[in-house]
DNA sequence: ATGGTGACTTGGC
DNA sequence: TGCCAAGCCACCA
């Protein structure tokens, strides 16, 4: 019957990424049951409204930078919120220390 | 249907 | 550390 669609996990596992810390988006996916899924879970990033009070801007890839183009807003965006969380970022990377989100 | 693209990942050099 | 190739999944022309 109705199963829960992959973009509803994918929003639970956002919502349970604790403050000041940061996920891949391989790590999203695995957890929200897709485990190749990457990708998918950054095109339903990319179609979040703007309106949502999702954590998105803890998501970043498994080279610890932010994947948005850096002339982008939501680069900036993304980049200011994690600063304000107590995370060092420099240029389009993230300085990792126990950055990683554990479950 | 087919090919190209993208807020990805991993392995090799 | 950085670039390249292959794999993966969904969307678009």
């Amino acid at each position: 019957m109705n199963e829960v669609p992959a973009e509803q996990r994918i929003y639970a596992v956002l919502a349970a990424i604790l403050c000041g810390s940061v996920a891949t988006y391989g790590q999203v996916g695995k957890l929200a049951g897709l485990p190749r899924g990457g990708r998918l879970v950054g095109r339903t990033l990319r179609n979040l409204p703007a309106d949502s009070s999702l954590p998105w801007h803890r998501v970043i890839n498994a080279s610890g930078k932010i994947s948005l183009p850096a002339d982008s807003g939501g680069f900036k965006r993304q980049k200011a919120r994690l600063q304000e969380e107590g995370l060092l970022v420099n240029g389009n990377r993230i300085s990792l220390r126990q950055y990683q989100w554990q479950p």
